[in-house]
DNA sequence: AGAGTATAGGCGAAAGAAAAGCGAACGTTC
DNA sequence: GAACGTTCGCTTTTCTTTCGCCTATACTCT
């Protein structure tokens, strides 16, 4: 059975507060979390996830909480889909390189790898030759940064904001670059960016 | 069944404790570590842990803890010791927290992670915020990016570099702030920074 | 359409159990 | 006998559970 919205936001929580710190949230740590003022709100919300099996629980113990393991094997590794800003479309790349990432950053949605090319967002400490670690989305919000891919024809790792007159823009970090707009039917969002790994001890 | 927080702390103590020197700690030795005035604490911590099934004991035998690696397929984790240029040296962290990272960053040495306070090496594209990857090592070569301690006093993030006159420059990467130079014996390195993890899906 | 009813989400307060701690005494093992 | 581990009663703190009451929304039965 499917959790409600409300019940899902709890869950992720609960789910990501264990692999992250390695024991579960109190009721009042998921209170605080989610600005609500009476523990029996969360109780209630455990008891209706616990009743649709997305949750287990032991009664009376404290931070018994364990998630069924829907994501039981998961690999800490994800493809790495090429260079960005190298001129392909994401979905074009055949036999995808992988590479590790640190296991809790996984999250619910799909995840790949690029490594970035150039400088152009430098200004946002993001280097040439740093990998950048994306979930795949069509949408973003204003700010995101994202991998967009114009007229589908060049993948490239920009700021996205959506402009009042229904275009959008996008903006390198760098000031020797100008931002970009476009008609929203242009670009198409390939994902956006949770994350940048950098490595000193392999550059030779 | 998860820990509490504290039984995670005392497991993980335990853990590094026989990685560290391949045996067990005393109960005496945990009470000690965690300042606590009384062995039927931490004897109580022990039995819950072992009621969870985190931690297999020997009736009676001393130091007789094993922790069961069933739990532990593949957690590539480190320690996380604090922030840097936070004013503690490094090996006076008691109770680290851990980080994961990708599984193949570990390298021959022993690895630890810092969490970056400030922006002394912003222009090496090093924000605040960001956590770096560090092998520990007492030596640097020239250019390496380390975790330098000066006069046993602060641990700070710079650029080593040694002078044909014998002492040691640091330098931060910040227009702003100015390399220092100091005698040879005043500076600690803890070890050289291997690489830089920066997540923008977990800023709440 | 309106009445009834079920479920989700929420509040606050109080009750009660578990976790975490203490000190001291008691057992075991080597 | 020394060093450890174990058990007991007791206190404080933290956490969970329950109770009554409220508001919505959606679904069902006249």
């Amino acid at each position: 059975m499917n959790p409600t919205p409300r019940q899902k936001q709890i869950l992720d929580f609960v789910t990501r507060s264990i692999d992250r710190r390695g024991f579960a949230p109190s009721i009042q740590e998921i209170c605080d979390h989610f600005d609500l003022s009476s523990t029996a709100t969360v109780h209630k919300h455990l008891k209706n996830l616990a009743a649709r099996g997305l949750l287990n629980r032991e009664s009376h113990r404290s931070r018994a909480l364990e998630v069924p393991s829907a994501h039981a094997p998961e690999p800490v590794e994800i493809p790495l889909l090429g260079r960005v800003a190298a001129g392909v479309p994401i979905e074009a790349i055949s036999n995808p390189d992988t590479i590790s990432i640190p296991a809790d950053w996984l999250g619910r949605g799909e995840r790949f790898a690029l490594r970035v090319r150039g400088d152009s967002m430098i200004d946002a400490h993001i280097e040439d030759g740093d990998v950048v670690v994306v979930e795949r989305r069509e949408t973003a919000r204003d700010g995101d940064t994202v991998i967009a891919l114009v007229d589908d024809a060049e993948a490239t790792l920009k700021i996205f904001r959506s402009q009042a007159d229904g275009r959008v823009r996008l903006e390198p970090r760098n000031e020797s670059l100008k931002p970009m707009v476009f008609e929203a039917g242009r670009v198409r969002i390939q994902g956006a960016v949770v994350g940048v790994l950098r490595r000193y001890d392999r550059r030779s």
